[in-house]
DNA sequence: AAGTTTATTGACTCGTCAATCAACAAAAAA
DNA sequence: TTTTTTGTTGATTGACGAGTCAATAAACTT
């Protein structure tokens, strides 16, 4: 019993799918079949609103990468002074939301997949040009000439903290995730501002 | 014209040619046939000398693995006083031998080989809790209580910029990288002794 | 010399999986 | 009502790859 528009449901229904088992399996070696599935549907429909498996994968990616954005740019829009702005970059990151299991193995994951393929690298790196430029903006008055520094040091703390949490084998504990890395913040804005 | 004493000879050469394809192709989407071509043997070799693909792989990681420990080692054995010491575990970190491009290309994609394979994650585990009781013997006479979250963030720092570097274009530049970690390490000194 | 162990490979099996296709169903357009 | 568009799937194709096996040969043992 056909209905219209199904379209962007279905797509929907696999993104999130694959998002879940990339993080189940914590691996790219999912079969298109086993997302279809958990998505309600058989294969030959996901190869048909997407046309091959990468194109899923990268659509999973995207959804992710916006979704991360566009919380970011929410804990952005209330808050204003540099400090306050930063933390609220860094909550963001490590929002339940972000910080979920499935969503830290499917990040894993997708820094394999970008790699191999050309257009998960592009993705990847305006994600990092935007979290270093936002970070810069506020660095700038509090920490002046150390902000590049500073900046890529946070950067890499962030992708080294959820690379730990995909090895961790109990829940996830954004707010732990958290004061490691405010921890770091404040030593360095303290140094010499 | 078979000669003895081969068995040593051809698992070191399986090794050293995983290493390479993984960290060449970016990913554990490798086969053994390649693996056995760059080793310069049958695939049917490799079976025979290591029993499964897993065993290789596992193989390959124990030596990514022990190198990486003894670069540490030897670096220590030569300094002493925490400071140092610090400074010359980074300094492993970043060596030339383990900072390669394929080197890390297999790191990260040993990360992933953990999610599944419950002796990968073993190994893994064993080199995070080394590297933190390494840290922490040096960062207790320097950072007092906050030794352990400093170590924490000094781990997370230092797998996060090996992620970083997985994603480079470039060749990889440990002198920078350990910069960064220097960096942070020296504010988070500063702060509280 | 006969037998055993070690080294080595080409050919084969067997399973898996991405992608395609033919066919069917229902809604919309003509 | 016919036609076209949209949704949907079971069955199939074609490729690829892990692991096995039989066969061959050189070296050691007795």
């Amino acid at each position: 019993m056909p209905k219209l528009g199904m379209e962007p449901i279905r797509k929907a229904a696999l993104v999130k799918a694959t998002i879940v088992e990339i993080g189940r399996s914590g691996s790219l070696d999912v079969t298109v079949s086993q997302i279809a599935k958990r998505a309600g549907m058989s294969s030959a429909l996901a190869h048909h609103y997407y046309g091959s498996k990468e194109a899923i994968f990268l659509a999973a990616m995207r959804h992710v990468l916006s979704l991360y954005g566009a919380e970011v740019r929410g804990a952005l829009a209330v808050v204003q002074g540099p400090e306050a702005r930063l933390r609220a970059i860094l909550c963001a990151s490590f929002s339940p939301a972000n910080f979920r299991r499935e969503v830290v193995g499917a990040w894993l994951n997708f820094y394999v997949l970008a790699q191999t393929v050309p257009e998960a690298r592009r993705l990847l790196s305006v994600y990092q040009r935007r979290l270093r430029s936002n970070l810069l903006v506020c660095l700038r008055p509090l920490a002046g000439a150390r902000a590049e520094a500073v900046a890529e040091g946070l950067g890499a703390l962030i992708d080294g903290v959820y690379l730990r949490q995909a090895l961790r084998e109990g829940a996830p504990d954004g707010a732990a995730a958290m004061q490691t890395v405010l921890a770091q913040l404040d030593a360095q804005l303290q140094g010499k501002s």
